[in-house]
RNA sequence: GGGCCCGUAGCUCAAGCGGAUAGAGCAUCGGAUUUCUAAUCCGAGGGUUGCAGGUUCGAUUCCUGCCGGGCCUACCA
């Protein structure tokens, strides 16, 4: 509602410039004043005109005001202060039409997104990184699906990798176990956390004696050539732990659409297919002499002569090419990244790159698919393989796309992206967003918590990283546990009345929803310092705060008797637009019109985040909403009320305030329980 | 050495493209309910936005330099 007519109002604005002042304003700034006072909308425009006008910005401001005429919808203009323009929304106009949740049709881009999220190596326990990177992922995908998108959601499985390859060095070479076995072990549960464990005493066997890398190169080789005995086991690991990963995920009502595989990336030759376009558009030179002797080296993101023209700065796709084209000569030593190694393996960038050319549909080669799981919902998760079922949806060939990988992670990122521009696509680049986030790492307290002793320097860092390899850090389901624990403990003490398995899955909903939350309140830049006492806390700014404002809103209904859903429709026909009126104008009605303003923003914050790739703002938003709630139920008894149409317009606030809050947290994945 | 990110209240974090008196939570202290459930609400104290310049009518936000911290910079993924 806020959004649309936030549109509405630079719309009317730009066209009364261009006719007052023959003025063509590309971009009109709006801002939300500070005060629910002021008004809905300030606009600083008459600052910016001032100079260009050589006029006062007040006289500016007056004129404006003055001159602007009606808009539908909206109230009045006045000036305030030096020059501000602050403007007002018919109040009960606004109120009536959230009721009724008529929402204006927004335009949707066309075409469909892609989401990549997750990642996982599969071969240990996903840990407390792997949830942020995941919840920010999923959360971005309700977004981008409550705005009318269309969006599949991959995870790429790097199954041929070294990390996978240590885990069975660990069970075949330490361990000494058979293929039988590895095979009983993978079919108990949690067999993640055995790998876990595992995973850390390779690292430590490899460090013990510098010769046993050998073994693992050995191990490495053998997986990614395939059809033999290693490549089996590894086979059988890795999807025994994307299994687990999957079902962790699920706890969090986290699901897929397609799992692409490395190994379908290598087996399938996606590769040959690309190093054929990389060599001819010049995106690859080989290195005859040099440390990288032997090499297919590409100039590495952020280098100087990378900084090519794009089809946005020439609009001409030849012009960038030509200008790309002597991409990687001469390129110094320090600024090569090496794709193809001198004994004609190709690295990860590489397989990154052929992998992204087939999510625009660049390649000209496509997976095998068969279904792998089936989630509760009847909905298939999809994995490659290199002969697939004959009937599958179809994957790639995407509009844009969205990858969810860690900050640290940048420069391969745009690595790959450099390679789409030098091989042409300046479009595809254009549309490849890095969604990049800071990792989560642990306080100094937590790690000490967790039995790592601390160096003295250790302890001063504001905080320590994970680390898989070393078997340091959270596993997501071990929190998970912690959670659902701690708020079981809650409720068993506030609802004994309630059975078995009401309580416990209530108790799950809240520990979701805290851990949820916990995850997105912090903006993608900002490092997470993981402590317990922070996660596990309910109150405040938290999840269950916000959960606990819907339960709070729900009672009234419950109580009273009604149905908060066809209460919000028919409270659009029952209280006329003088009833609105009566209760949201003036300095009386400004503490519940915040109420309901606030409730109006949900899809502009939605356009925000999607805008900004920042989930953060969701929260933000939905804290407000429950916070406002809360002072709201606290300030009116409802029930209680006397007047009548008092009451029903308190109800509709309710319900309205309600039924938004449902939505965002829905949005960010977080369900309400039916009491806390 | 180069690239990216961060520095805001005791602690953890916000601040929509540069806007009005820099906001929350936690912690501390003081209050509120025989209720539509206190996982709540109200109030108080707490700030040289790392430092120094610059641009601007206006800077936490943009630019430059410095200080402090983190990450990346492998023929690992």
């Amino acid at each position: 509602m806020y959004r649309y007519l936030e549109r509405r109002l630079v719309e009317h604005l730009r066209e009364f410039l261009r006719r007052a002042y023959d003025l063509q304003i590309t971009t009109i700034v709006v801002e939300q004043p500070p005060k629910i006072e002021f008004g809905e909308y300030a606009l600083p425009l008459a600052f910016e005109l001032a100079r260009k006008l050589r006029k006062a910005p007040r006289k500016i401001a007056e004129e404006v005001v003055a001159g602007v005429g009606s808009i539908p919808g909206f109230e009045k203009f006045e000036v305030a202060g030096g020059g501000y323009i602050n403007v007002r929304v018919n109040r009960a106009e606004v109120a009536a039409e959230l009721a009724a949740d008529r929402a204006p049709v927004a335009e949707v881009p066309a075409g469909k997104v892609l989401v990549e999220h997750s990642s996982i190596n599969p071969n240990k326990a996903a840990h407390i990184g792997h949830l942020r990177n995941a919840i920010l992922g999923d959360t971005f995908v309700r977004l981008l699906r409550l705005a009318g998108r269309e969006v599949d959601v991959q995870n790429y499985i790097d199954n041929t990798g070294a990390q996978v390859a240590d885990v069975v060095v660990g069970f075949l070479h330490i361990e000494k176990k058979s293929r039988a076995e590895i095979e009983a072990l993978a079919a108990a549960p949690r067999f993640d956390f055995v790998c876990w464990d595992l995973y850390a005493r390779v690292s430590h066997w490899y460090e013990e004696n510098k010769a046993n890398l050998q073994v693992r190169l050995a191990t490495l080789h053998a997986i990614e050539e395939g059809k033999n005995e290693t490549a089996a086991i590894a086979d059988l690991i890795s999807v025994a732990v994307l299994r687990r990963h999957l079902e962790t995920m699920e706890r969090l009502d986290i699901e897929y659409d397609f799992l692409p595989r490395e190994s379908e990336i290598l087996h399938l030759h996606f590769w040959d297919a690309a190093f054929t376009k990389l060599k001819e558009s010049g995106v690859l030179t080989y290195e005859n002499d040099g440390k990288n002797k032997g090499c297919w080296v590409m100039r590495r993101a952020g280098t100087a002569a990378a900084k090519s023209l794009t089809t946005e700065d020439t609009g001409d796709t030849e012009a960038v090419r030509q200008n790309t084209m002597p991409f990687g000569l001469d390129i110094a030593e320090e600024d090569q990244k090496v794709i193809v190694r001198s004994n004609g393996t190709v690295g990860y960038v590489g397989k990154d790159i052929a992998y992204h050319m087939w999510k625009f549909g660049l390649l000209g080669r496509d997976f095998g698919y068969r279904k792998f799981f089936r989630y509760p919902n009847d909905r298939d998760c999809w994995i490659s393989t290199t002969d697939g079922e004959i009937n599958h949806p179809h994957f790639g060939d995407v509009a844009e796309i969205y990858n969810v990988i860690d900050a640290r992670q940048s420069e391969a990122q745009n690595t790959v992206i450099e390679a789409l521009r030098g091989l042409g696509h300046g479009e595809a680049a254009d549309r490849y967003t890095h969604f990049s986030y800071e990792m989560v790492a642990l306080t100094p307290r937590c790690a000490a918590e967790l039995g790592y002793t601390l160096s003295e320097e250790d302890r001063a860092r504001p905080w320590i990283e994970v680390s898989g390899r070393k078997g340091f850090g959270v596993k997501a389901d071990d929190l998970l546990d912690a959670l659902i624990a701690s708020a079981r403990n809650e409720v068993d003490a506030r609802h004994p009345e309630l059975s078995e398995g009401e309580r416990a899955s209530t108790a799950a909903q809240i520990a979701i929803g805290a851990l949820r939350y916990f995850m997105l309140k912090f903006t993608k830049t900002s490092v997470i310092a993981f402590d317990f006492k922070d996660a596990l806390s309910f109150e405040g700014d938290t999840g269950p705060y916000a959960q606990y404002a819907v339960v709070r809103a729900s009672n009234i209904f419950r109580k009273g008797g009604f149905d908060p859903e066809s209460f919000c429709r028919d409270a659009a026909s029952q209280l006329s637009a003088e009833d609105f009126a009566r209760y949201l104008n003036g300095e009386a009605g400004d503490g519940i019109w915040a109420l309901w303003l606030a409730a109006a923003k949900t899809s502009y914050i939605v356009g925000q985040c999607i805008a900004t790739t920042e989930p953060a703002h969701l929260a933000k938003h939905a804290f407000q909403l429950a916070q406002l709630f809360s002072a709201f139920y606290h300030r009116y008894p409802i029930l209680s009320e006397a007047d009548e149409g008092r009451k029903k317009f308190l109800l509709a606030t309710a319900a309205v305030v309600r039924r938004e809050l449902i939505r965002v947290l829905a949005a960010m994945g977080i369900g309400v329980p039916a009491v806390m």
